[in-house]
DNA sequence: TAGGAATCGATAAAAAAATATCGATTGAGG
DNA sequence: CCTCAATCGATATTTTTTTATCGATTCCTA
């Protein structure tokens, strides 16, 4: 893969990009500069320039700047947003669920095909996606293809489901679940802990004087 | 704050390290060295221990290492979890919904106090917590000193909600909203795109081989 | 049609962060 | 009680990332 060249704070910056660019193309403008961008998005305009340079398949014009659905695509498609992937919910519980009705990951290449939830009273189905029992994952995930897991169980039942998707051959866990998790080499893991991160937020909101 | 001095990387990564001690803490281990964490969480031992070194309020002694209890104590320092704030979930939708009874922010100092909807349909309570209409925002948030909110709502409605938050005092938002949203100076914006973070693993483990 | 203003992209410099190296310290084992 | 092995913390180096500078390009305007 040629993004290996691409720095990976670059890669965290173009999700932010795309959106940007939507509203921009929502809003019925056809080109944008490098400079414009920087100072709506609060960013050095070299960096932009830089960050658009490894994405975009045609370069700048002078004067006009990008072309904005053009900038759309070649993000989209750094981003691997045309491929389609399949993924899980662990944990059915109030987070789990949300994940499992949220339409928006198919913009994403993301397709969420069904949850797991070690309690009965969760199983069935919700909006028409399969709520199964955990027993099932394994079976499930083989069958549809399942790479990547989205993990929401209460902290002390994380390491046990993080290992029961392993072994449904999961290779990549976003976990939401508020503990230390071990994987084994080769499956990528990120936590998301929601309340650290609004803490952090808070202490760099309180750095504005 | 003397947190300046700590670089931005390096914070990111406390949260992390604090996850892990709980864990070891939990199992009954009293000393820990920065070649273990560093080996457990995949991290350069060097690196480990500068990062300790930053919050670490009595040094690590040779052959043992730092004292668990301790170093989480530091680390929960350094992080701000010994402050209380208010927050507010803005868009009671099943994300929202979720946020707003989730009890793993008291331990980071953080607590939900209210959600905001404009549908009256949601509007009542759940689990003790009241969800008001979006016309209360001010007057509550003002009322309750809320400083940070949390914004739940469909990509179309961000920016106007968004603006109803700065409006209501509120200084650190954080966005699940799938739209790009503008803030004026002064108040913190983080947006967590989910659907992007989850596309990203992909990639990010499409590059193991 | 020609000048000018603003943008681009490339190269270079600066800043930040991660990694490596090394002597000093200290608890454990003989 | 003394040696050994492992850890710490500090300094130095490398790598990565961001920012600055500058000539070339090209679209707008007169």
């Amino acid at each position: 893969m040629e993004r290996s060249e691409i720095s990976k704070a670059a890669y965290l910056r173009f999700p932010v990009y795309l959106r940007y660019l939507k509203a921009e193309a929502a809003a019925g403008v056809e080109y944008v500069s490098s400079s414009e961008i920087a100072e709506d998005m609060h960013l050095s305009a070299v960096c932009v320039r830089k960050d658009l340079a490894l994405v975009a398949s045609e370069p700048g014009k002078p004067r006009l700047g990008f072309a904005v659905e053009k900038l759309i695509c070649d993000l989209e498609r750094a981003l691997g947003y045309h491929l389609k992937t399949h993924a899980c919910v662990v944990g059915a519980g109030r987070l789990g669920r949300a994940f499992l009705v949220y339409d928006g990951f198919e913009h994403y290449g993301i397709d969420v095909v069904a949850a797991f939830d070690i309690s009965p009273a969760q199983v069935g189905a919700l909006s028409g996606k399969p709520i199964y029992p955990m027993e099932r994952l394994k079976e499930i995930a083989e069958r549809e293809r399942v790479k990547l897991g989205i993990l929401t169980v209460p902290g002390d039942a994380a390491q046990a489901a993080c290992d029961a998707m392993v072994e449904a051959g999961i290779t990549a866990i976003l976990s939401f679940a508020p503990a230390y998790v071990r994987v084994p080499e080769g499956v990528t893991l990120r936590c998301e802990d929601l309340a650290a991160t609004l803490a952090s937020l808070i202490s760099e909101a309180g750095e504005h004087h």
